[in-house]
DNA sequence: TACATTTGGATTGT
DNA sequence: TCATGAATCCAAATGTA
């Protein structure tokens, strides 16, 4: 049988919890920021609700510039473990649907993939009404709005949900899978960002359909051999990757700007050593030990770069991450002049841990 | 030489 | 000074059998 696949979106999800906990604050443009350590509004939108996007408010958007859009909008500081929490109940809710509990992809804190296939028994019209269904249940029980895409694959399914929204729901059956593409501007595309759409923009290449027809050599020799197949498969509709439970990430990382741009050694490591103790609390909270350490710096002309070490043995020692780090950050600040914007630290290499130290730990 | 691992930059999307 | 932050992907460099 044919796959029957829905992606749910949840709408404007942060602001939505916003407006869910303070009722006042509905009719009222939203703003939730993920303000920096830069001062009064220095920082990013992280998420708008539509009421804040009339006035051009859009994710990533410099607040700063945000508030110039809208100076009446209510501008909030994102509360990331508390939309954790609201995530786990919605995912709850969504993994019940599912044809089964490993039919479920959680792929971010707001949007999921299910399968249903058996549940709708490759029928379209119940899987709408299944899909209807979830969102009265995330209604009735969450209080917020979500939107729902279904589709012959999670590429789809995922376009779908995007199609219309908030509060939306769009299937497209698979007979009507690349006439639902064919006329998009490529950089809708999951997957094409600004990058490849500029790229693609240079090949003469500007919407799916133009993508589906070209030459899949040429696609590869542009973007490589993954990519290039994906861009052509992408563009036809085609998506055989299954919906499959995401198992936990394999890397934990922080990021922090400074307060202003400096190479100053007092600022840069104790905001390191903060860095580092929300690590290991998470790395505590996983169980998990690494093997690898990475520490990234933005400079102020806002260049990246990144230095990693693999350790002989996975830790989960504090000490061992502050040393590493350390290391690797005095290198930088030896092999350069530029002054620091942000730097971050991340673990990856993951192993659970046995609960025993190891062998190799003595 | 072929394969595996490590490293660092590039990309996505918020 | 407008400019967040988490994670994954990918290719080149390096290591190993």
């Amino acid at each position: 049988m044919e796959r029957v696949i829905i992606h749910v979106d949840m709408d404007y999800f942060y602001a939505a919890i916003e407006e869910r906990e303070d009722p006042s604050l509905k009719g009222k443009a939203v703003v939730v920021c993920m303000y920096s350590n830069r001062g009064e509004s220095g920082g990013a939108v992280s998420t708008s609700n539509y009421i804040a996007r009339e006035a051009g408010i859009r994710s990533a958007m410099p607040c700063k510039l945000a508030r110039s859009k809208d100076p009446d909008a209510v501008f909030l500081p994102v509360r990331k473990p508390f939309y954790e929490d609201v995530s786990a109940n919605v995912m709850e809710i969504l993994r019940s649907n599912a044809d089964s509990e490993e039919a479920f992809e959680k792929i971010s804190i707001d949007e999921a993939f299910l399968d249903i296939t058996e549940s709708c028994k490759g029928d379209y019209e119940t899987a709408k009404e299944i899909g209807l269904r979830i969102k009265e249940e995330v209604k009735e029980k969450e209080r917020i709005t979500c939107s729902v895409g279904i589709g012959p694959n999670k590429l789809i399914a995922k376009m779908a949900s995007s199609f219309r929204k908030p509060d939306g729901i769009t299937v497209i059956g698979p007979e009507d899978a690349e006439g639902f593409l064919k006329p998009m501007p490529v950089k809708k595309l999951w997957g094409i960002g600004k990058v490849t759409e500029d790229k693609l923009s240079e090949m003469g290449i500007s919407t799916v359909e133009e993508l589906a027809a070209f030459d899949v050599m040429e696609l590869i020799s542009t973007f490589g051999k993954n990519k290039g197949m994906w861009l052509k498969q992408a563009a036809s509709g085609i998506d055989d990757s299954p919906v499959k439970e995401r198992t936990a990430t394999d890397q934990i990382g922080r990021m922090a700007s400074l307060k202003h741009d400096s190479r100053n050694e007092n600022m840069i490591f104790s905001l390191l050593e903060e860095l580092m103790d929300d690590v290991m609390e998470k790395v505590r909270t996983r169980k998990v030990s690494f093997r690898s350490v990475t520490v990234t710096v933005i400079f102020s002309n806002f260049k990246t770069s990144t230095k990693s070490r693999t350790l002989n043995h996975a830790v989960n020692d504090r000490d061992i991450l502050s040393q590493n780090a350390r290391e690797m950050m005095s290198q930088f600040l030896e092999e350069s002049e530029i002054n620091f914007r942000r730097i971050g630290v991340r673990v990856d290499n993951l192993h659970e841990n046995t609960g025993q130290k190891s062998l190799f730990d003595f």
